[in-house]
DNA sequence: CAATTTACCTGGGTGC
DNA sequence: TGCACCCAGGTAAATT
């Protein structure tokens, strides 16, 4: 389940293979993804030159003169970098295909995305999309006194913020769940009552753990080229996620499971308040 | 307007 | 071995 972690290790791992590869051919096998895969990319990305691979959010953006093609991993999204041919198997739905190499999305679950945004007009005031989005956790503008300043008068709980991604984006079930832990603060409580104190602690947690998966992430992922992307975040200890009965690592007391807006989580009743 | 629910997908696991 | 069932979760759209 690709969230911020995963999509930068990525970033990171595909951006210094893709910058300067001119565009030669687009093989879209399965255009039913989450949006239909726009058409018009067959012949828009034929000679194209790419320029730069970003991220914002869970979306990575890859920019060349004519616009930004733009990738979303959904929840069962991986990329991975060929250079020798090798036929596509089982959904494998799109390939961008380069001077020296093929950019190959595998999409089982087909929530991911593949767009289009022409040159000309702000990408971030793209409607519906990316207009919306919240703060990026790494930004100088999130910190807490602003994550706090952001929540007054939201009666939702801070666990439906996070998932939210209208305040802060790229914290998904997993981080949310291991951030709300590392700070100490129960999913449920309301996000308006929560002092600013703790939400300076809720920031610092948001990033120290998605660093650190980023961090472990990219020193256990396998090479991008020729081999799938096998994430490396699926290997690191959790300390409260999917631990249902578990001894807390902090007091050993079991681990509680409950279901917020149909989405499971995980906290220590006694660590976070 | 804020909050909540629904819908989209398929692979993997479970129980009978 | 097969089959029905449930769960995983990112996020837009629909509904309350």
């Amino acid at each position: 389940m690709p969230e911020l972690p995963e999509v930068e290790v990525t970033r990171q791992g595909i951006a210094p293979l893709l910058i300067g590869q001119v565009i030669s051919r687009v093989v879209v096998r399965e255009p039913r993804l989450r949006w239909p895969i726009p058409p018009e990319l067959v012949k828009q990305l034929p000679g194209q030159t790419i320029m730069a691979v970003r991220r914002r959010a869970k979306y990575l953006l890859i920019d060349m003169p004519a616009g930004t093609l733009i990738l979303h991993l959904g929840m069962s999204g991986s990329l991975r970098v060929l250079t020798t041919p090798v036929a596509p198997g089982r959904h494998d739905h799109f390939d961008l295909i380069c001077t020296d190499l093929t950019l190959r999305l595998n999409d089982p679950r087909r929530f991911g995305a593949v767009l289009w945004h022409p040159a000309g007009s702000a990408i971030s005031g793209q409607p519906g999309l990316f207009d919306r989005l919240g703060l990026e956790p790494f930004s100088p503008e999130f910190s807490g006194a602003q994550f706090w300043q952001l929540t007054r008068g939201r009666a939702v709980s801070i666990k439906t913020i996070l998932l939210g991604g209208e305040i802060v984006v790229g914290v998904g079930n997993i981080y949310a769940c291991e951030s709300l832990f590392r700070a100490g603060i129960h999913p449920q409580r309301e996000a308006s009552r929560i002092s600013k104190t703790r939400y300076v602690r809720l920031a610092e947690a948001i990033q120290g753990v998605l660093q650190e998966a980023i961090q472990q992430g990219g020193s256990s992922l396998r090479n991008f080229v020729d081999s799938l992307g096998e994430p490396g975040y699926f290997q690191q200890a959790h300390r409260v996620y999917g631990r249902t009965g578990l001894p807390c690592v902090n007091c050993a007391g079991p681990i509680r499971h409950i279901t917020q807006s149909q989405r499971s989580t995980w906290y220590c009743p006694r660590c976070q308040r």
